[in-house]
DNA sequence: TATGAATGAGGGTTCATTCAT
DNA sequence: CATGAATGAACCCTCATTCAT
């Protein structure tokens, strides 16, 4: 907007995701239009293609890189906190993902996917394996070191992924999609993370 | 494919309807074509239009008649077990949500709506009302009655909507959305709702 | 151009192949818009798409239908006349040739050919196959007849193809692609026809 | 590929006009990209309009170039031998004519602009009068020259035209366009010189 | 000179919607 | 009611051309 021919090469591709994110989680891959997409980024839409050669690849590229910002992130921390407090660990990856959701830029991502994932199955698969998949894994790996300290139930993982991550998810959807309310939002994070907790603590209060 | 033109004229909108309901569910509102919509329900293109004025209110009429339907089974059956064992209602609720998601006739107009909500206000608006408030409702009510009968603890409602329904609905897009199967669907269902329900009953094991 | 929504379509196609050949021989593939197409065959452009998906299609089917056209028209006779009279055969052929060059709906598909075989390999064969092919083997064919009668000389087959059908090639180009034009075309017909013969002929008036 | 940026200025035009004929002759001008040419010629796209100041202008010139370099070789030679022996020239230009046709750098300039010349009235004019008209009067020229030395017959110039360029014409669409491959091509050029003679020729052998 | 990022107009194609039959 | 031909707006993508560096 400034000059006419701006030259920021090396921060474009990051704006123009940045900028796809925004449009295609608010009106969907299908109803985004290239235009609005460019117009957001501060060029053209005959630019965007110097970037990004269609308008799916930008979508695959915009996933991907969520993806691996994502994975980093997650599973590492959760590792390291395992070992120490398996119980404080599972409290954390709960209140810390109910938090994040309050974030749109953390939580658009998820959604979009979830969105998009019947028109993209090669997308769903990479996100299934990139993301949920590594989720999954680390919250598995979290329990069994629970279980081995002594301090959690056995819980098989199919049960413990939709217990875990259900609230959560739940919690993204209700928030963004439907716009509810929430007032203090520590005080529900710890709550939920409480009442999930009694899945799969041992009931050591007994006796 | 058998006759051309001999159905009942009564029966045309709920086979549009559910002609809509599959092509939606597979494409998203955007991508499916009216073209494959009437094909499915065994009329033309310019045929839909007599029964549904716009792509729009197509779409937006399958989502009420899904409500509609939606909201009868639930809230009842619910409010009346309630009354008689309230931890064997919410865990028949937890079940039932489980086991129905297997069948992709109920599943579908759920992610049919997470797909859909933000390009359509209205609709998500009227969804939230008719179907997620309601369902909310059946389990604060549920919750409630548990409590006054010693049988729950107090739980908060937002924390309560997140965790019962949660893994239902993670449950739903881990099965369809991304593909994860299941090998025994019963156990599982017993599983998470005995998880969950630690969650709320009192403890009465203590001493 | 008469009222909204006319309809003519049996006639269409045919109507569509006229004006796409016309604006095709005009400016080239590349250069022809569909809008032009579809103005000049009376109906807009999204429609022409109901009847060829491509406007690549729709060229391919124009070189097509004239290739069908072309053949029966050819072949047949030439055969026929060989049978009787071989020189009276050649002659005509060369004198039909040049006097159809001055219909521009006949020659408009041989120089769309030329000008367009480069980008159309597929195409280009089809026509050499179709047309060319056919064509050739038609004057083969002929001057064989025309050798056992004692009538021509052996004239080896590549050579015949290039002298018979070049002038009359030639007389195409220069006329609509250069646009020279020619006073008497029957006198310069007969001539080339000819000076042509001359090629072929067993001189009998040898002594 | 070697240096970047390392060729003698001088060179430019040439090269770049090199470039362009090979992309046109194997695309047409409007499937050609700036793009191409210019990574064949050893740039890049901007650096083209340094000297060429519209893919039009960069066609024209090519063009222009090729009828320079052409009319120089032949309009001379053809009358210097002309002047010897008339007979023999003749027979030379065709078989020159053909045996030229088999080096793609002379005859993609002629089929380039049979390709074109609907879509460049000016060009081919240029061409009509640079080229063609200059061919043309050189053959006119030689054949006069026979027939005032008593080898020739008259024959009208319509007719000379078409019957001695058609088949060097037909040879190269045939050969280029058309893919049809020769096994002798120096018997063929003999043999096709031969068949034309005997329409120009007076036949002395009578008697 | 040379680059290559940026532009912007243009065209092929799709598809929701309309309407004469 | 039903059809399907026709429309026309929209949108993706391409590419000749420009311009700051």
């Amino acid at each position: 907007m400034t000059k006419k021919n701006q030259r920021r090469p090396s921060a474009r591709p990051e704006e123009i995701l940045d900028a796809a994110l925004a449009v295609f989680t608010a009106k969907g891959f299908a109803a985004s239009r290239m235009d609005e997409i460019a117009e957001k980024a501060g060029l053209t839409k005959g630019s965007v293609y110097l970037y990004f050669k269609s308008k799916e690849q930008l979508f695959e590229e915009l996933i991907t890189r969520f993806s691996k910002n994502f994975v980093g992130v997650m599973a590492e921390r959760v590792g390291v906190m395992a070992e120490k407090d398996p119980e404080e660990a599972l409290r954390t990856v709960i209140k810390t993902g109910i938090m994040m959701a309050a974030d749109p830029a953390i939580s658009a991502a998820p959604r979009l996917v979830l969105a998009e994932a019947a028109r993209f199955p090669d997308m769903a698969a990479m996100y299934h394996k990139k993301v949920i998949s590594v989720g999954q894994a680390a919250i598995v790996s979290l329990l069994q070191v629970g279980e081995q300290k002594g301090v959690f139930r056995a819980v098989q993982p199919d049960v413990a992924k939709r217990v875990i991550f259900g609230p959560v998810l739940t919690h993204i959807l209700l928030t963004h999609t439907f716009g509810q309310k929430i007032q203090d939002l520590e005080t529900l994070a710890d709550s939920i993370a409480e009442n999930i907790l009694c899945g799969f603590r041992i009931k050591k209060d007994i006796s």
